[in-house]
DNA sequence: CTTACGGCCTGTACGC
DNA sequence: TGCGTACAGGCCGTAA
């Protein structure tokens, strides 16, 4: 479930049951996630309140009134479970591996098959330089990413633009879903070296990567009342990807004969129209 | 320094 | 029905 987009839906839907709550009991059912959790996880959150949940990325923040904030990721297969406050609540499932209860009744439950995701605490006042956030690039959405950022931080490159825009360190929070996306609608080859993009393609591209952010966290938002009603089966937005995992279909673009491709990029699949992308 | 790749885990879809 | 294989939205450590 996890890139920026997501990870922006998961927040929005949480922030509401969890901002001003108070954690009455934490069960850890395990010993880690992809790394061991902090020692005494348990007690440094029973008794806590959560005063914001922020997002860094693809990190989730949630700043309690201790001093510390704890931090969650949901690696590729987290997902974070709602029961409101009144409902039954369900035994924990196989892979429900923190089940957080909140004063008032409501149950937040972290569940991760994989297990690739994260949970950490650390002081709030730390968070910025924690091992995970402190390389990050700028938020895409914020000011930071900006036509000049993007083309000095490419500039030299020789990866390939879709291996660029995944690097965490230049732009934090795209995946590999979003970055086919935005080179789709920007027109540009993935296998293009990172430094050969002109500047007039590096100023399209910019908007346009917030563009598919902004519409992929508005469509987030509608499935929301969905998540909450608790078995945490998401559409999501596939109806509005226009390349990634329509592979042999035609493209979207009218007029556009292309049909859609898909190549390994480092490992990923990369979906593009070679018609459209050049 | 940059770049490429293996590995972490489990689940699911598909071909035989 | 069972088995093997490929693949999956992320990211780190290592090596070249």
């Amino acid at each position: 479930m996890p890139e920026l987009p997501e990870v922006e839906t998961v927040r929005r839907g949480l922030a509401p049951v969890l901002e001003g709550a108070r954690i009455v009991r934490a069960d850890i059912r395990r010993a880690n996630l992809r790394w061991p959790f902090p020692p005494n996880m348990a007690a440094r959150l029973q008794g806590a309140r959560v005063i914001a949940l922020r997002r860094r990325s693809k990190y989730l923040l949630g700043d309690l009134d201790t001093g510390e904030s704890l931090l969650i990721h949901l690696g590729m297969s987290g997902r974070i479970l709602i029961a409101t406050a009144g409902a039954a609540h369900v035994p924990p499932g196989k892979h429900d591996h923190v089940v957080l209860d909140l004063m008032g009744g409501a149950r937040i439950t972290y569940n991760d098959p994989r297990r690739f995701g994260a949970m950490d605490l650390m002081p709030t006042e730390a968070a910025p330089t924690h091992r995970l956030l402190a390389g990050l690039g700028p938020e895409p959405l914020g000011n930071g990413l900006n036509t000049p950022y993007l083309a000095d931080k490419l500039a030299g490159r020789r990866t390939s633009i879709k291996a660029a825009l995944l690097d965490q360190r230049i732009i934090a929070g795209l995946g590999n879903i979003y970055v086919c996306e935005a080179l789709y609608r920007a027109g540009i080859a993935p296998q293009r070296a990172a430094g050969s993009l002109s500047a007039a393609e590096v100023d399209t591209l910019v908007p346009l990567i917030r563009r598919v952010l902004d519409e992929a966290i508005s469509a987030g938002g509608s499935s929301l009342r969905d998540y909450r009603q608790a078995d945490g089966n998401l559409g999501y937005f596939q109806h509005a990807f226009r390349v990634y995992g329509r592979e042999g279909e035609a493209c979207v673009t009218p007029g556009c004969a292309g049909i859609i491709q898909r190549i390994v990029q480092s490992g990923r699949s990369t979906f593009y129209c070679p018609r459209c992308q050049s």
